[in-house]
RNA sequence: GGGCCUGUAGCUCAAUUGGUUAGAGCAGAGCGCUCAUAACGCUUUGGUUGCGGGUUCAAGUCCUGCCGGGCCUACCA
């Protein structure tokens, strides 16, 4: 279907419950699903988590439980997330299962039928500590002279029969991906990295585990598993009933957009591509790495003691407020920071004193006035013509353009400029001195505003759906004119009508600890 | 250790890819307004572009050294 739009988040590795990290990631996502759905596109949203592996058998048998159980709990608590986050997902994918299985062992018989995949040995100094094998090379001596790991823990020479991927086969179509497809892979910094890294040469790649058998089972080598990320990126096929491809798959494969964290950009273009490629199959369109979110400037982690639950963020500043401000603040694909003031006031400055009280000065003027409805009699005014195109211009073609790039903070900052103009309107035009001099004067600048925050809430409908919504509501704009095609009509042509305006931002405190 | 990225005003970011006097918002200061969530508008203070060299008619932008931050280096967004 040509205006379909397949959009994925990386699944989440459950081991421990969602971070900000993730709900930066599911946000961002659902951001660009909502902003595609206005655009009239047939979008498909998945996310979800990767439940398989040695870590989350270890920390399952830590707590005496069975790994699907601990899988249970534990994906409960992103799907809660989401939910919380009012991130609208068309499907939450778990690894563990039956289907993923299904769908995994038909990708690895595709790439077995293309004879790249072959058995032989891992060999090499593993530690188990790490739970990872070292080259000689990244080595240590320790104060005795024994080998060490990079990380000082001890390693041994291992030998564990494994199947491989004939990954140096891809080299050169890898290379000739990312030079005829710069879009494949953004922002660009990445596309240089992984350049570089593919130049340098690929290795066969391992992909099954006889260790451990939390997994997916490798077909026909019943005491293999799949390694981690031969399952959890097929994860992107299962969620359209592949192997089958005549229903969702037909409509939605190849995707548009796998959006992931920077520190996984090799596995989704390179392995994932070669994989693709070895299955026959058609590559994802763009692979998006965006940046890390640091809490002051400080990446969190559990020995600093920083880590910050999304949830809590939300509850305490609101989920439209948190949502706007990772795409306000944060220059998409790079790193941001974030922290309670920063949020406070980001939100107070822009989304309740800019936008939330210009649509609440205005309409409770109208509520106040004009017996909640009216219709402008008089001509526009080139100034009022003038503030039209400009806020429409910024509605309708300033922000898409800059959400269709994925420069999220660039299109809000228009939008922004756009709320600017409109409170600079009001001031000029003081429609409080009409009421008494020109009422239908007054009439005609209160349609002109009524149409500007129209358009403004349905342009940032994708990031703040609730808000926007009831100011939407509150402007009695009808659900099927709440899109961007809608944006061409001109509501201060019709009657004008509000209900029960309310503001749609509280001002938030400043947080007692920043004092 | 190796590879790559990054450092611009107190804060968050721009700067058309080397081209005038480095621009916005927030925060700060002054004035105006009163419809509105003590909100809004106008004006304004503030920069040796991390530090040192170099290339060039011209450097925030290119090269080099140093300092700080980050990602990858076969299972954490």
């Amino acid at each position: 279907m040509a205006d379909s739009f397949y959009i994925t988040t990386a699944i989440s590795y459950p081991n421990g419950k969602p971070h900000i990290g993730h709900a930066y990631e599911a946000i961002a996502a659902d951001v660009i699903a909502r902003f595609q759905r206005l655009n009239g596109r047939e979008v498909r949203f998945q996310t979800g988590t990767d439940e398989h592996g040695l870590k989350m058998a270890q920390k399952a048998r830590e707590l005496g439980m069975e790994p699907r159980a601990l899988a249970d709990e534990m994906s409960a608590h992103f799907i809660a997330m989401c939910d919380g986050l009012n991130v609208r997902y068309d499907r939450f994918l778990r690894t563990s299962e039956p289907d993923h299985h299904r769908a995994s062992q038909a990708l690895w018989q595709a790439m077995k039928a293309n004879g790249d995949l072959y058995l032989d040995r891992y060999e090499g100094w593993y530690s188990v500590r790490d739970e990872a094998y070292y080259d000689e090379s990244e080595l240590v001596a320790g104060e005795g002279g024994e080998k060490l790991s990079p990380q000082g823990t001890p390693v041994e020479w291992t030998v564990e029969e494994s199947w491989f991927f004939r990954l140096s086969k891809y080299q050169g179509q890898l290379l000739t991906l990312y030079r005829d497809n710069p879009d494949f892979l953004l922002p660009e910094s990445r596309r240089n990295e992984m350049i570089a890294f593919v130049s340098g040469g690929l290795r066969d790649l391992s992909v099954s585990r006889t260790s451990f058998d939390w997994g997916v089972k490798v077909p026909g080598s019943e005491d293999h598993v799949m390694y981690v990320w031969v399952d959890a990126l097929t994860n992107y096929l299962t969620g359209l009933d592949y192997p089958d491809k005549t229903g969702l798959f037909s409509e939605y494969w190849p995707a548009d957009l796998h959006l992931i964290g920077k520190d996984i950009v090799r596995f989704h273009t390179v392995y994932w591509p070669a994989f693709l490629m070895s299955a026959g199959l058609p590559l994802p369109k763009q692979v998006f790495g965006h940046g890390f979110l640091l809490n002051r400037g400080q990446k969190e982690s559990k020995s600093l003691g920083n880590v910050t639950d999304p949830m809590e963020l939300a509850d305490r500043f609101g989920v439209d407020v948190l949502r706007y401000f990772l795409m306000r603040e944060v220059t998409f694909g790079q790193d941001g920071s974030y922290s309670p003031e920063a949020i406070v006031l980001k939100s107070n400055a822009e989304l309740a004193n800019s936008f939330g009280n210009l649509a609440q000065r205005v309409m409770s003027f109208i509520a106040k006035n004009c017996d909640g409805g009216f219709s402008a009699e008089s001509e526009p005014t080139e100034t009022d013509t003038a503030l039209r195109s400009r806020v429409n211009g910024a509605c309708r073609i300033e922000l898409p353009e800059a959400f269709e790039r994925l420069a999220f903070s660039n299109g809000l900052e228009a939008w922004m400029q756009a709320v600017f103009a409109c409170n600079a309107y009001i001031d000029e035009q003081a429609p409080w001195a009409l009421r008494k001099t020109d009422p239908e004067r007054m009439r005609r600048v209160l349609a002109t505003l009524c149409g500007c925050i129209r358009d403004l809430a349905v342009a940032v409908l994708p990031v703040i759906p609730t808000a926007a919504s009831a100011i939407l509501d509150a402007l009695c704009i009808p659900e099927d004119q709440r899109d961007y095609a809608a944006l061409t009509t001109d509501p201060a042509a019709g009657e004008i009508r509000v209900e029960n305006p309310a503001p749609a931002f509280p001002r938030l405190e400043l947080p007692e600890e920043a004092a």
